[in-house]
DNA sequence: TTGTAAGCGTTATCAA
DNA sequence: TTGATAACGCTTACAA
């Protein structure tokens, strides 16, 4: 800018003015340093700008599980696109379901004075956030609540949803119905087979232990788990209910070498309905998580000192074929 | 700062020294410095920082399409991996294929005085970045090369990859062969429809202008393409090649009500080996694009001062089933 | 309308 | 081992 400024035969002050449009600048002079700019071949340091005005970075910091994940991506997807209409750029790290990873990259991002975050946790206990909200730091929690703070969540209607998946499955006469999940520890898939065990409560069905096959991190470990579900030799279930879009395709794979079984998962993806037979989910709106974390994550960068809300979007029912299947007679 | 400082009755300069782990620090004095951090819940602020040493911001950027497009998304999460090795965060910009918004991006980054741009564009014109290049900003374009620049690229060979999918598709018997594809003034969709001109060619198979169905921007308009292609009364095509994973979702679509038409793809994609009939494809490493580009990157970060250097990735046929539909008898 | 100078929160250089 | 102090590149009172 010292260049620009020799160049122009002017003081910083006014290459600055120039630079930012301000007002009360001779036509002439603002003319003049442009044509400095351009022969300088100069470019203003974001940076230092935002550090003498102490002014918003106009970043916002995301924490996501899996860019891999097809859930994970459109909710990036979603946070990006209403960033964009903000002006704002968007940091987005991965932490792969590691709760110290989450923590590492999340205090980073506070490092580098991001203007808020919209967090999908990885862990269960935040209290590490406790000073950055003293300080002022704007966060949403979405998908998964926060835990030991209050901050602004914005999550799915999992337990209501995954009862309606499993009513579904009841309606159409099932009563032996598997559960694939990952480790129930993770909030979203914890909740998911509480509303499986309320319909089948519900319904008078026994919800059998061994029915519920948990802990399957992967699309691999979802397919293995299910095909023993479906090898029992007694009370063999007649029906799944998988908790997420990962788990959904790890027993479709397992489904392959025993059809005629029932299947609601929870998530929408795209094919579900070119599959055979078509695929019916629960949605599961994963890009409107991240618009409306992001919109409530700006309401309160503009101003919005209201008390922390969490705000609950429903999904529902997606009927494709999957799920109608009847019970074998027996 | 200052307040740690005035805390722990030190001065700056050793509070600094404490946060940075410098060497010629008593123990006892940095431990003061500690516990001042810990009681004024200070966080230091990286931006400052990075200003005064002139250094790395340990932050590239990655301009992208569309994060809800899997291919992209894939490629986002290569460059997040690598990034992550190298304790570097990634600022991610999605464009949607309009190049003067690829252009705001990619300078808003560069004033961000990012360490280096990976960049997917859209535009067909870079000389813009001229002067960031001279100023010695370090770029990597992926998937798609640079033009009137000379930057380090990672492509794939995306020509050779659709001579092999249409050959394919002639050994099974095929002649009229259609193309589903995006605007032909898409490098990659360009390259792979000159691909397919060179298999027909070298076959002696005719490439009648009508069975190029272009400038498909969505599945929806792929599918409807497709239909028109499926429907002609003369000439009608028996097998397809697709020339991405969008264009492949909507030719899937039209096919459920035209069964029995060969379909090669370009782009492999999560559940393309369960649908019916399964779907051969030529695959397409997204992730191995971004980790390639990154490393790339990173690798001139680390002061790799040669030529630049194009990275070609080669793709191989994932044989399934629906590119070895014979052509119906006449 | 333009220039001078202080300061943003750090690090680095010197001297003590 | 520690402390003053200049400097990073910019913005912004305030003065001219």
């Amino acid at each position: 800018m010292r260049d620009v400024a020799a160049e122009a035969g002017v003081a910083l002050a006014t290459v600055s003015r120039v630079l930012n449009d301000a007002p009360g600048v001779h036509p002439e002079t603002a003319e003049r340093v442009r044509r400095a700019v351009e022969a300088t071949g100069f470019r203003r340091n974001e940076i230092a700008r935002r550090l003498r005005s102490g002014r918003e970075t106009a970043t916002i910091g995301l924490l996501v599980e899996d860019l891999g994940n097809p859930f994970h991506s459109a909710l990036a997807a979603g946070v990006e696109a209403v960033a964009r209409r903000h002006s704002t750029s968007v940091v987005i790290a991965s932490c792969g379901e590691d709760p110290s990873v989450e923590q590492d990259a999340v205090l980073g991002l506070c490092e580098r004075r991001v203007d808020g975050l919209v967090v999908v946790p990885a862990g269960d206990d935040h209290t590490y956030l406790r000073d950055e909200l003293a300080a002022g730091m704007q966060m949403v929690f979405v998908d998964r609540p926060a835990v030991g703070i209050a901050v602004d969540e914005v999550v799915s209607d999992n337990r209501r949803g995954a009862r309606l998946a499993v009513e579904h499955l009841l309606a159409a006469g099932h009563r032996r119905i598997g559960v694939v999940t990952d480790r129930e520890s993770i909030w979203t898939h914890g909740e998911r087979v509480a509303g499986y065990r309320d319909a089948m409560a519900a319904a008078g069905a026994p919800a059998r232990a061994e029915w519920v096959a948990a802990g399957n991190r992967t699309p691999a470990e979802a397919e293995e788990a299910t095909r023993s579900l479906l090898t029992r030799t007694e009370a063999t279930a007649t029906a799944l209910f998988t908790t997420n879009n990962r788990m959904t395709v790890g027993a479709l794979g397992a489904l392959r070498t025993s059809p005629g079984v029932a299947l609601v998962g929870f998530d929408d993806f795209e094919l579900a309905d070119r599959l055979t037979p078509p695929v019916t989910v629960l949605t599961n709106d994963a890009y409107a998580l991240g618009t409306t974390a992001a919109e409530v994550l700006f309401a309160r960068i503009a101003g919005d000192r209201r008390q922390p809300q969490r705000t609950v979007l429903r999904g529902s029912l997606r009927v494709r074929g999957s799920g109608e299947i009847p019970p074998p007679e027996e």
